[in-house]
DNA sequence: AACGAATTTTAGGATAACCTATTTATTTTC
DNA sequence: GAAAATAAATAGGTTATCCTAAAATTCGTT
């Protein structure tokens, strides 16, 4: 079974591998704000998961298995962060809501978000108006008249 | 501090309580898929950080601080049913979903949840007709002319 | 009021994370 | 190339949550 934790890391590793080319412990350690001790411990098992390879003192690498978790968890990331910013939630919030949410969301919900985007995305104008008012109604909690439904 | 699972077994006991007038362990152990000695455990807890009162083979109470909790739990929740739902997700998964939800999100997401119900609902006609494009377009996949952007 | 069933409590363990402190190995610098 | 600095690994603990099995208590029926 995977954890939420696990796909923590995994995410992680797979992030700063393709920005750094490769992983360190501290690295990892740092970015989920835990002590290198602890990241050995669950590199072992993840490697037992065959998730990575892992060999003491020797570069990390993620299974075919391991980077296609790490890709769908970014994949998911980055459609949750887009929708919640159409929401008019702030770049640092959607982001950090966003992990979060990756783990624990429903195929069903995500669904839905990803329509939700590509809706708003294929509208003929840059920003659909109704979406304009909302983010107004956000702003000073008062409706604008809308063409469409008055 | 007051972890997420915490709020689990206060939301729980908030709802038996309201629902039946009084709460028995193997209910909430039935409601939290838990055996009903993990039960007795965490209500100590839960007493001795004073949300709730607790003494052997009495009645459980909320504590007032206890029922905020719990009150604000239930409220959240219902929001992010209420979104889910406009956003086109089914009943039963829009509750799932909330449950793991309400938990992680931060303030900011959560009034952005709300704006956008408030958004929905003061629209001058039951359902916006974006929305109903919108609802369309989840089904089939493909776009309305709206008159707004066209 | 007593017996059996249901419920609650206790005792003893398991697991997934985390930690600190120490040891081992590698890398850098003189 | 050896000492100092950095990084990684190990050993031994902690905490939150869960479990099973057994003991204690209460409840419901006769």
């Amino acid at each position: 079974m995977i954890t939420k934790r696990m796909e923590d890391y995994l995410r992680v590793i797979y992030e700063i591998l393709h920005y750094n080319g490769s992983v360190r412990i501290k690295d990892i350690a740092s970015k989920l704000n835990v002590k290198p001790s602890s990241v050995v411990e669950m590199l072992e098992k993840l490697n037992d998961l065959g998730l990575i390879i892992y060999k003491k003192r020797e570069f990390i690498k993620l299974t075919k298995k391991g980077e296609e978790i790490a890709k769908g968890l970014k994949i998911k990331n980055e459609f949750i962060v887009r929708f919640l910013k159409l929401l008019g939630v702030s770049h640092k919030t959607a982001i950090e809501d966003a992990h979060k949410m990756e783990h624990i969301l429903s195929k069903e919900t995500l669904d839905r978000i990803k329509d939700f985007i590509l809706y708003v995305e294929t509208c003929p104008k840059p920003i659909p108006e109704w979406l304009k008012n909302f983010r107004f109604f956000c702003k000073y909690k008062k409706r604008l008249r809308c063409k469409e439904c008055y």
